[in-house]
DNA sequence: GCTTTTCTGCAAAAGGGTTGCAAGAAGTAT
DNA sequence: ATACTTCTTGCAACCCTTTTGCAGAAAAGC
């Protein structure tokens, strides 16, 4: 999953505690710095959380990783190349919907045309109320 | 600023605390939970912090108050009449704009069209870069 | 004033993330 | 293969923000 010349080709060493944290981001989609721990501890149960904290800022200064903000608690990691899409976050389910970032192309126009802001929507969640529970309040 | 009324109306005592709170929030616009603290503290220097967080998800469960994230810190808060518009953050000088919510109206119309999404705009920052610094960093 | 109930201050703790340091591995040159 | 340099790791301590338990203080109601 993490070939092994990806992180060589960015300047970094290739250590496996690096590795498993770049595959574990790639396999959960989003994921806390809790939970890539968790994952990698399958295979190196002894990974330290700081190490992990450590290589997501390393692999995101690389461009390899990237973090966003679904709700009120901590960042959650994607991968860079995965990264495509907005999060609906539910405020009262918690659930994490996704939508086409085109979907937001002409908000992102806007902003841009009357306010010269390069809007990146992905940095943090749309947050709301999803479908389910949104009819579930209104009955 | 803060009637005496508005506060038992929604079953909550007069405290002296819960006013100076309440007043902070609406003279600051966006504030942390600790500028809050220090604008009461010029008037109560006692106060501590944790009434200050009480008091700040007191008011809001009452609908005083509301708060937004507006960063990867802690949420800011704002009194409930004046969250009428979008926090454009830039992800490099920090600073915080404001846009009409109508500027999302259409957008907010998709989700929701689309995918029965109700969306809260103000609740998460929109984040970018600023027309400054994107100026800037194409030069 | 007296009683009941809510608030406040304080201190301790929880949660999330960061940092200094010494030991250990990766890469590089010999 | 070996030695050397540099980057990483694990560990423990720490920081910052927010929450909580509790006893005493202050509101509201009588």
């Amino acid at each position: 999953m993490a070939k092994p010349n990806e992180l060589r080709e960015k300047g970094l060493r290739l250590t496996p505690q690096r590795e498993l944290v770049l595959q574990a981001v790639r396999q959960l989609g989003h994921a806390t710095p809790e939970e890539v721990a968790e994952k990698v501890r399958a295979t190196q149960p002894g990974i330290n959380l700081s190490t992990v904290y450590r290589n997501l800022e390393t692999l995101e200064n690389v461009g390899l990783v990237l973090h966003t903000h679904l709700g009120h608690g901590g960042a959650t990691y994607h991968a860079a190349e995965e990264l495509t899409h907005l999060h609906l976050v539910c405020s009262e389910c918690q659930s994490i919907g996704d939508a086409p970032i085109e979907t937001a192309a002409n908000f992102v126009n806007t902003l841009s045309d009357d306010y010269g802001f390069k809007t990146d929507v992905t940095h943090f969640a749309i947050y709301g109320l999803c479908s389910k529970c949104s009819n579930k309040s209104s009955k």
